[in-house]
DNA sequence: AAAACGGGGTT
DNA sequence: AACCCAGTTTT
């Protein structure tokens, strides 16, 4: 009798071929373009990526482009993104490529998860979709499609629900091909076996699946609950003067470095020192705040943030760290100062009044 | 407004 | 194994 595997692997292949969605990085084999994919895809709506994959790849067209990129064109070329953190580990990551591999990826799949942001999800895409290597490449959506289908009692991400999915997954790899096997899990899970609202009559792999039998396929996965976020609130202050405003290079070390941010408490939150302390502090007892010119919602894994803007003025030349910047120039703001450089633009709508 | 989602790093 | 990361989309 032929293993659940076996069949499954056939079911997946056959439907691949037919159902495919059609995404720009699918013409490449380029490991390096599949890497900028995957990694882009881990934060980003598929829509979303498709319109900026290409540009990000003109402008960093290797690995040594990538390596010798500076902050600023390699923020702006990830803003609006976020998770900066991600596109500075691209960056090392290519550097660190240039110096130990000629600029290439590396034959081993081991040297290449050895590399800052690399781990077993994205070698295993990376060197499947560009060399057919049999590796797993296990993100939410295989996870999800694989713990459905065995209708999986344990945790997924525990250990041993970890190792049963993998295991799954490495018997089908090893009856088709693993290019086509783990892209359509991916296409699975994003399309039939979507998280709340699954259609299992689309999904080739029904007739297999036990969490369809036990009719609850939304059980599955297992995952533990989040805890809500916490409801914080941090201020910023906005300087104005002839299309200019008040900012400063946000250092090594702290959140969004290398963006340009505003003056106030900014992030993180909570935040342990007081307006009015961070007021005198910073700009002296000639710099004046006034009322909020409204708040806006920044959330983040933990935080739930209230962002209040409060518009400022110096009185006096800018302390350093801060300068004028220009409104209009292509800097690499963080979305924080983005957001709230709109509300302190009339021609925008204020979204909420603040206080 | 709440809930869901994601992969990697660090300790 | 548990905790952290500094956001968007879906319900």
């Amino acid at each position: 009798m032929k293993s659940t595997a076996k069949i499954c692997a056939r079911l997946l292949a056959d439907w691949f071929e037919r159902r495919q969605r059609d995404l720009p990085w699918r013409g490449t084999l380029d490991p390096y373009r599949i890497w900028i994919s995957e990694v882009m895809l881990q934060q980003t709506r598929v829509q979303v990526v498709r319109e900026r994959w290409g540009a990000f790849l003109s402008r960093f067209p290797s690995p040594k482009a990538l390596a010798a990129a500076d902050d600023d064109s390699l923020l702006s070329a990830w803003e609006g993104l976020g998770y900066y953190r991600r596109v500075r580990q691209l960056r090392e990551a290519a550097q660190r490529l240039v110096r130990e591999h000629r600029g290439q990826i590396p034959k081993d799949p081991k040297d290449f998860a050895s590399l800052p942001g690399v781990g077993p999800y994205t070698k295993g895409a990376v060197y499947s979709l560009a060399f057919d290597c049999p590796l797993p490449a296990i993100d939410g959506n295989a996870e999800r499609v694989i713990s459905r289908l065995l209708a999986l009692k344990e945790p997924a991400r525990k250990k041993t629900g970890r190792v049963q999915i993998e295991a799954f997954v490495q018997s089908m790899l090893r009856e088709q091909s693993p290019r086509i096997i783990n892209q359509a899990l991916m296409d699975l899970g994003a399309g039939p076996c979507a998280p709340a609202t699954p259609e299992c009559p689309l999904c080739p792999l029904h007739s297999q699946c036990k969490a369809r039998q036990e009719g609850t396929p939304t059980l599955y996965p297992k995952l533990p609950p989040r805890p809500r976020p916490q409801a914080v609130e941090t201020h910023l202050l906005l300087a104005t003067k002839e299309g200019l405003f008040l900012g400063r290079r946000i250092p090594q070390g702290e959140i969004n470095q290398g963006q340009i941010g505003l003056p106030g408490l900014g992030l993180p939150v909570p935040s342990e020192q007081s307006l009015e302390d961070y007021l005198q502090g910073t700009f002296g007892p000639k710099a004046e705040i006034g009322p909020s010119l409204g708040s806006f919602g920044h959330s983040i894994t933990r935080y739930k943030i209230t962002v209040y803007v409060h518009p400022l003025n110096i009185n006096a030349p800018p302390p350093a760290p801060f300068s004028w910047f220009s409104r209009t120039a292509k800097l690499p703001l963080s979305t924080v100062t983005r957001k709230a450089l709109r509300l302190g633009t009339p021609l925008s709508q204020a979204k909420e009044s603040g206080d």
